[in-house]
DNA sequence: GTGAAAGCGCTAACAA
DNA sequence: TTGTTAGCGCTTTCAC
């Protein structure tokens, strides 16, 4: 059985009240009771049952993070950030993973719910998430990070990061161009994750700014997966109007690309060039290094953690909606068309 | 305000102890009341609280996971597994990240003691972890997963899940004999950590077997870095007895070695061949895709949770100690030398 | 089958 | 500065 509040109060002399303020740092209590209280504490070897202040206090220093997939570098790398704030904050975080999945995300924070976490970061970037209303709705500690909900009400504490997906997707769009490129395929993910759609946006108007034409068919959507780039990127090349470029929504997209242009024996980049997104170890990985737009997921996800714990806090500043820029990282995927 | 237990009473014309009865599905309640008490759940939007609960049952759901970063894909997929196992028994996971600093570590495991996790995962593998000793005195439910205490008692109900380093050292060392290398240099993570012991230990064993000298200087310790495994390579490379093959002590340090080799012009495998260790996805996309030595992290890391749920909810056997068996995987990093 | 009441280990008024 | 006491929202005897 481990020591409670009372057997410290008992050794040291004091009541339980006193013991609670020393534990809290309240600064009245005298020197020399605080000193007998330390003492006790360190005799009996005293841990403080932090389910019992949280009956009271509703603080468990807790929270909880939704992501797609911890294995996808993307989202460890957020995971990472999250933690590492979490952590200098005295904060502890449950890490969940949704696969997407609408009905496994309700499932997640109704039980989270329960158990008082804090705080939500959500960053499984499904669209129009009922889900991720709810929490807004019941006025949860919330954070969104790489997604946005359209009509959320200015009058929330809901704070918002985001990466700047339309320009990511023009910057990458505008170095083929730029390269000479004007066959060009865009092989995306779920149009249900809002990020693809900007980036499809972002494309197009790159697109536009260049005069040349968009061509419907050159857009593809699917899933985030090795196999759906390589399946894909087969089946684009294997056609009449071959690209002479693919822009991939994600590096792992790319990888995939890659390896269907390896297995038609293409040359990257000499017969195709190929653009990823995110800039993950991936990217620096690939045959031949990819590349690709970085986003800053580690500070994205420190920063969602800093703000939500921050409003855990007391801030009460109307919702922020931070932006981090996107950059195009050159490396060695992509030259000038034959 | 959300409603509480009394507030379901109330409304059901029932005693809170009927509620709770209902809320944790105990036979002994009449159909009825039964039906009335839920019907009041559903009104009020009940949801229990689950801290309250705790106080008295010790039960919060929830398992830490320890592991030196999330962003290295092998610990990812152990997160990935732990997490997917807990879900499937409605536990959650505090995913904690040590760095491999036993600071850090004692740190984390205060705070996780005193927010009544019900038990803990250790996957970083430090050698004679003092904290791991303590957890284990103390009798906290715990698994370690990657590693081993030596001098654990038998009657303790700590279970150990590992993989077979020794034979994983043997079987990558044995594949590069056979294609007929004589000079194997060995780059390995820090010797604290025990996988580095073992697969030093294969890695001896076979050039034994195999009738060769082993060679002190061809084995190094450093870190699980890329850039260590660079610059280790390196140093390696254009010293007089250069190998014509180097074994990494994971994929990470492979990629630093592939990188060196690049960076010397050398090919990869027709100068050196070069096996990596965990056979992540960093394998499968390195340039040449890397030869390594599988190990099944998901696996493992569901076994993990699962154990350690098992004993939870109240399972005596006594302490297990489960074995995964590693396997070769052939890529294209490795051949006959020149 | 159901209810009353005593905790679980703390925090936070309120008194002293 | 310190102590007393009433909760926080549940679970769990023990009666009935």
């Amino acid at each position: 059985m481990p020591a409670t509040i009372y057997d410290v109060a008992k050794k040291a002399g004091v009541s339980i009240a006193t013991v609670s303020r020393v534990l809290n740092k309240k600064d009245n209590v005298s020197e020399e009771t605080k000193q007998r209280v330390m003492d006790a504490i360190e005799e009996l070897n005293y841990v403080p049952n932090m389910i019992a202040s949280a009956l009271m206090t509703k603080k468990m220093s807790t929270l909880s993070l939704l992501i797609p997939d911890v294995i996808n570098p993307f989202f460890s790398e957020i995971a990472r950030g999250v933690e590492d704030a979490a952590n200098n904050y005295n904060y502890n975080v449950i890490v969940c993973n949704t696969d997407y999945d609408l009905k496994k995300e309700a499932v997640y924070l109704n039980l989270l719910k329960q158990k008082s976490v804090d705080g939500f970061i959500v960053a499984s970037a499904i669209y129009n998430d009922k889900n991720v209303y709810d929490l807004i709705k019941q006025d949860y500690p919330l954070v969104l990070l790489g997604r946005e909900i359209d009509g959320i009400e200015k009058n929330t504490r809901t704070d918002v990061i985001v990466s700047n997906d339309i320009c990511g997707g023009y910057q990458a769009t505008k170095h083929l161009i730029e390269l000479g490129h004007r066959k060009i395929d865009l092989i995306l993910g779920p149009k249900e994750i809002k990020v693809n759609r900007d980036r499809e946006k972002g494309y197009r108007k790159a697109l536009r700014d260049h005069g040349i034409a968009v061509d419907k068919n050159r857009i593809h959507n699917g899933r985030f997966k090795i196999e759906f780039g390589c399946s894909k990127a087969l089946e684009i090349l294997r056609k009449k109007e071959q690209p002479t470029a693919i822009f991939a929504g994600n590096d792992i997209i790319a990888i995939g690309v890659l390896r269907a242009a390896k297995s038609l024996g293409y040359d990257v980049p000499g017969d195709l060039s190929v653009v990823g997104y995110d800039n993950t170890i991936l990217a620096e990985i690939a045959d031949p290094p990819l590349t690709t737009i970085n986003q800053q997921m580690y500070k994205m996800g420190y920063m969602a953690a800093e703000m939500l714990i921050k409003r855990l806090k007391g801030d009460k500043k109307p919702a922020q909606r931070v932006i981090f820029e996107t950059k195009l990282v050159v490396r060695k995927s992509t030259a000038k068309p034959r």
